[in-house]
DNA sequence: CTGTTAGCGCCTTCAC
DNA sequence: GTGAAGGCGCTAACAG
């Protein structure tokens, strides 16, 4: 039975051909719409056989030519390494197939050259809206989006070049470094030990962080240390460096860290492996973004949260409304917890 | 300037009109094969420049509805959750690119209904070849790609519905169970202390790697202990009840663990976080699979890394010369090292 | 050197 | 109830 006509799919013309119709009825019964037509219920078995017994499938490229509708939901992101982008692209894979659009997720590298590839290719299939996440520069992006008519939102960063949703940068950093604050007052440490180490200054997110961080401070009428704040980049190596440099200036390292990112965190805990226990053992960390594994190891780590979820689901409303001259920003709250309520959500995602 | 158009993009129509030439011309001119037909420099520059003030974009529905071919390649995965599947989306969207095809890469989270429905898609949007990968039974989905006259080829499990790439899980087991026995008998202690925890009785990855474990053993001329392979399931929960079982039957843990997957690891750390270090800290682990953050863990883990390059570059490999009869399988094989090197081609992946 | 034309596979009005 | 016809945007002969 092996069909040995892999080289033309069969087509509506095909089963017309079969069933001893025309292609008009073949097609209203494949979509389902002959009722309406009142087509005769036997016709329509013919033809939903002969369909089957032919192996048709659709021809989404011709009905989306026909429909100028493509059926396609596109979204940039720069990797899936983390448990925030890895977790959107889970998401916005999920909601939209529950919209019925085909979910088509690309990955960039944060490679500018490469953004601006995949979201041409992403505009020429036709996608029907653009996320766009993790990009250092929207603009050229959204301004190609609204040059072909398509709805793009930014994902975790504002442009003024379309609507975006953004997690609550400012109000988790507040909330984090109260907890942080707390700990250390509780250990008799002084608030001015809290360092907010990562991240890039100007960039979006940073500038939140260091803001609900100030406010933490603000709230109890304090103010953090000169040099607090070292945005010193999200990578792994960065951060060591700047730890490096804290431990030469001080002997020490600072008895409370809050660590930009987690590969910012994943410096931190690389620093510290090659370091005696006692000169860790009782420091006080935070951490934007999370990891399974990193609510395990020797520290007494606070991580946040974003909630991928509700970012996905606000940016699909966003489209549904779409101003193309909106400039909307929606704001979704991050949340935090203990390192083992954190360590449970992993299990359960992974049944 | 605000281009309040958003409702129809520009086609090759509309340049020909607003340059005075013919759509022939124009399509030509856009593909770049125009030098071969000899048009005028000139206008190829007016039609050039006519299109990017029209914000031109190409419909590649259109064009791949004229010439059949969709520069589409689609790959499935459960999820992006571990490093394994991170990096084979990661490598496979690099090399898709390389090739000039557009990788569109989907999440079906394990659910057989949406990996069906997910191929159907993908079909339909005409893929030139799929990529299946984490699929409990790629045979359905086999055979809707041959229907289609699609090249599909299976990752990391080998199918008969079509050609296969998967690592050396045998040889890598092995392997690693070379340097548990090493370990555990430097230690003074027993062979018969070792236990492969995790997987799935049945499935082709465990099964190899039960081999491979047995291979170390009998190179010695010696075997496991009767009770040394227990098949619990991938998941924490599950690895978690299989120790908790151990540990009431022995009245301590085994001496020596390989873990079948990052999950199951997982669930190791985290019935040891309950238990006093005394309890685990000489344990010797192993671990199939990896994470940036294990390494770190006050644990002597060795980990075991597969190559998802050379799969990717296998793969593709493989459809460059399909055989839709061919039920070939290629064997890539598997890395592992001391835990700081895994950390330090982490570091150097995240820049 | 450039324009005309005929589809690619599908859907939808409009006759019959 | 069903068939014929037009066209979505593009490309590749084939004529000029």
């Amino acid at each position: 039975m092996a069909s040995h006509k892999p080289a033309r799919k069969s087509t509506i013309y095909d089963i017309a051909r079969a069933t001893g119709s025309s292609t008009s009825t073949v097609s209203m019964v494949l979509n389902g719409t002959w009722t309406r037509y009142r087509i005769k219920e036997e016709t329509a078995q013919r033809v939903l056989e002969s369909a089957r017994k032919l192996g048709y499938n659709v021809n989404l490229k011709a009905r989306g030519l026909r429909l100028s509708r493509s059926g396609l939901a596109g979204m940039v992101l720069p990797h899936y390494r983390n448990r925030f982008f890895a977790g959107l692209a889970q998401t916005f894979e999920d909601q939209a197939r529950n919209r019925g659009l085909c979910p088509i997720v690309v990955g960039t590298q944060r490679d500018p050259a490469v953004e601006i590839s995949v979201t041409e290719t992403l505009l020429a299939q036709r996608v029907e809206l653009l996320f766009i996440a993790g990009v250092r520069n929207p603009a050229p992006l959204n301004e190609r989006c609204a040059a072909a008519g398509v709805p793009s939102i930014n994902l975790d960063l504002p442009g003024d070049g379309a609507p975006s949703v953004v997690s609550d940068n400012r109000g988790g950093a507040r909330a984090i470094t109260d907890v942080l604050l707390d700990k250390l007052l509780a250990q008799g440490k002084s608030p001015h030990e809290l360092v907010l180490l990562g991240g890039i200054p100007g960039e979006y997110a940073t500038d939140s962080r260091i803001a609900g961080f100030r406010d933490a401070f603000a709230a109890r009428g304090i103010e953090p240390a000169a040099d607090a704040v070292d945005s010193c980049g999200y990578n792994a190596a960065a951060a060591r460096r700047a730890l490096a440099a804290r431990q030469a200036a001080l002997g020490r390292l600072p008895a409370g860290l809050l660590m930009n990112s987690i590969t910012a965190f994943e410096g931190l805990v690389q620093f510290t492996s090659t370091l005696p226990a006692e000169a860790w053992r009782s420091l006080v960390v935070g951490c934007f973004d999370w990891d399974p594994f990193a609510a395990h190891l020797s520290f007494d780590v606070t991580m946040l949260r974003q909630d991928v979820e509700a970012i996905i689901a606000e940016a699909f409303a966003l489209t549904d409304a779409y101003d193309p001259a909106g400039r909307s920003v929606v704001v979704v709250p991050t949340r935090f917890g203990a390192i083992f309520e954190e360590a449970e959500q992993t299990r359960e995602f992974d049944r």
